[in-house]
DNA sequence: AAAAGTTCTTGATTTAAATCAAAATCACGT
DNA sequence: ACGTGATTTTGATTTAAATCAAGAACTTTT
C-alpha cells in the first residue's frame, strides 16, 4: 500500500470543505468528465505507471463504462456474473459475503482508485456484494479485455497481478488483526489505515469523515457495534481522538501506534 | 476450490496407508522424476486444462528448479526477494506473518498441487514465512518467465489470474470465520476443509492426519491451543470425530456441517 | 416542525474463551 | 531403552467482549 506512487496537487495535511472521497479533479480542472485513463487523475493509483504513448492509448480502450453507483445501492452482488473490474473514481464502497446461514462479514472498504471485483475471476461468478457506501462513480474494466490488453502491455500485465497480490497482503494483515488483537488494538489499527489511505489521496492525515455505520466497522472489525462504540468512546476520553458522530479528529496518532504495537493501554 | 479438476486413479474413500500428501505417482509409475508439468500427476490441481501440445511445451519451460523442504525448514521468509511462485509437488507448508511486535499469525495451510508465494508479487518481496510441516517437494516456477508465457498462452494468463482470485475467495472465508464463529464453529469448518481437499486429492474423506500442532491450528482459528485442544475433545465426547493424537477420524460429517451452519451444538 | 426510523451511547449482566497451572503423553537423540 | 524436551490434555479462575436493555441523538420523511 506504502508502495502506491501519489502526486497531488493539493498541499498534504490541508483538509478540503469535504475531505473524503472528492475527486481532487473536481476542484481542479474542468474537464474532468473526460472518460480516458491517461487524463483520470486517479490514475496513478489504479493503473500502471510509465507506459508509452501508444501503451497509453490501449489502456484508454479499457474503459467502457462510467456506471454511477447511489448510496445504499450495489455495484454488484455474490452471484452476479463476473464480467468486469471497476476502479473506483470517486466515493467510498464495503464489501461484504454472506454466508449459507446468514451470517454477514464486511470484508473490506474501498475509497477512490482502489479496485473492486477481484473475487469473481476464480469462478465467473461475484462471492461478494459491494455497496456504494456514498454516491459514487466507477469506471468498468471488461476483464476479458484487461487480459486482452495485458497480454500486449507488460506493464499493465504486472500491474494487475500487483493489485491482486496486494489484495492478498492485505487480507494477511486482516487476518492477523481478527487472529490476535484486542478490540482497542482493532479499532487503532482501522484508524490509522484509513487516515493514511486518505492522506495519500491528498487529504489530512489527522481528521477523516467515517462512512461507514458502527455496525459496519464492527463487523470488519469482528466485533459488536457497542464495543466499537465504547473503544471510540474511551479513546475520546484518553485524548487519543475527538469523536464526533462519524467526524473523527485523531488527536494522538503516536498513541494509536502504541496501542496497535501492543505497547498496550499504558 | 470446487472448481478443481481433478481425476485420480485412486478409488475415492480409499485411505493409503499414510494417506496424507503421499504423491499418488509415487505408487503407481516409476518414471515420477522427470520434471515437466506435462507429466505432473498433480498437473490438473496447478496447471490450466486443455493445452495444445505446443502451449504445453511452453508451460514445461517454466520450472526451473525441484527444490527438496525438509520438515521445519522455510521455502521462503518474509523479507527475501521474489522470485518465483512454487507449485507443491508433494508435502504440506503453513504460512504465516509476524507483526513488528512479533504476534504471529498462521494466514494458511497448503497442500500437494497448490501454490505458495503470490504475496510476494505485490513488493518483490516475500511478506510471509512458508515452513514444511514435513518433508516436501516444490517446483519453481520464476515469475517473469510466468508472465513471459501467459503474454503467449491464454490459458495460462488466466490459470494465474484464477488462483490468485482463488486465494482472495479463500481469505474472505478466513474472516468471515475469524470475524463471526465461535470456537466450535472454526474448528469444524476448519476440519472440514481440510477433509474436503485431502478427498479432492484422492484420499479419505472421513481420516486425516494433522500435520500441524494444536498451537497451529490454534493460530490459523484465532484460538488458544488449549482452546482447540479443549474442542477436539468435545467433538470426541459428543461422538463427531475419534482423536487419537494427530490421527482425526470424522463420524459424522453432517454434525460438523450443522455445527458451521450455525444450527448450533446440538 | 413533528413524527418515524436509524444510529449511537451507556449501563448491567452474562458468557465464551483466555489465562494460569499442572500433569500426562509423545517424540527424539543419545 | 532412557531421559529430555515438546506437545497435548484437563482443571480452576479470570477477563474481555457479547448480550440484553434503554434512552439519547441524529436523519429523513411527511
Amino acid at each position: 500500500m506504502s508502495a502506491i506512487a501519489t502526486f497531488f496537487t493539493l498541499p498534504q495535511g490541508a483538509i478540503p470543505e469535504a475531505p473524503v472521497h472528492l475527486p481532487l479533479k473536481v476542484k481542479l480542472d474542468k474537464h474532468f468528465i473526460k472518460t480516458a485513463c491517461s487524463n483520470c487523475n486517479m490514475r496513478e493509483l489504479c493503473m500502471p505507471i510509465g507506459l508509452s504513448a501508444e501503451e497509453l492509448t490501449r489502456v484508454d480502450e479499457l474503459v467502457t463504462k462510467r456506471p454511477f453507483v447511489k448510496r445504499g445501492s450495489a455495484l454488484f452482488r455474490a452471484g452476479d456474473a463476473f464480467t468486469a473490474l471497476y476502479a473506483i473514481r470517486s466515493g467510498f464502497f464495503k464489501t461484504s459475503i454472506t454466508s449459507e446461514d446468514g451470517q454477514m462479514q464486511v470484508t473490506g472498504f474501498q475509497m477512490a482508485g482502489e479496485i473492486l471485483g477481484l473475487d469473481g475471476i476464480a469462478t465467473d461468478l461475484h462471492t461478494c456484494d459491494a455497496i456504494a457506501l456514498e454516491d459514487t462513480e466507477v469506471c468498468a474494466l471488461p476483464f476479458e479485455r484487461i487480459e486482452e490488453i495485458a497480454r500486449e502491455v507488460k506493464a499493465l500485465q504486472h500491474h494487475v497481478h500487483k493489485i491482486m497480490s496486494r489484495e492478498i497482503v492485505r487480507e494477511h494483515g486482516v487476518m492477523l488483526l481478527l487472529g490476535n488483537m484486542r478490540a482497542e488494538e482493532r479499532l487503532a489499527a482501522f484508524l490509522l489505515n484509513l487516515v493514511q489511505r486518505l492522506h495519500a489521496r491528498g487529504f489530512s492525515s489527522s481528521d477523516l469523515i467515517l462512512r461507514m455505520t458502527r455496525e459496519e466497522i464492527g463487523s470488519y472489525l469482528g466485533l459488536t457495534l457497542e464495543t466499537v462504540s465504547r473503544t471510540f468512546s474511551k479513546f475520546a476520553e484518553d485524548g487519543t481522538i475527538t469523536v464526533n458522530q462519524r467526524h473523527i479528529h485523531i488527536q494522538d496518532a503516536e498513541a494509536l501506534k502504541r496501542i496497535v504495537s501492543h505497547e498496550l493501554c499504558r
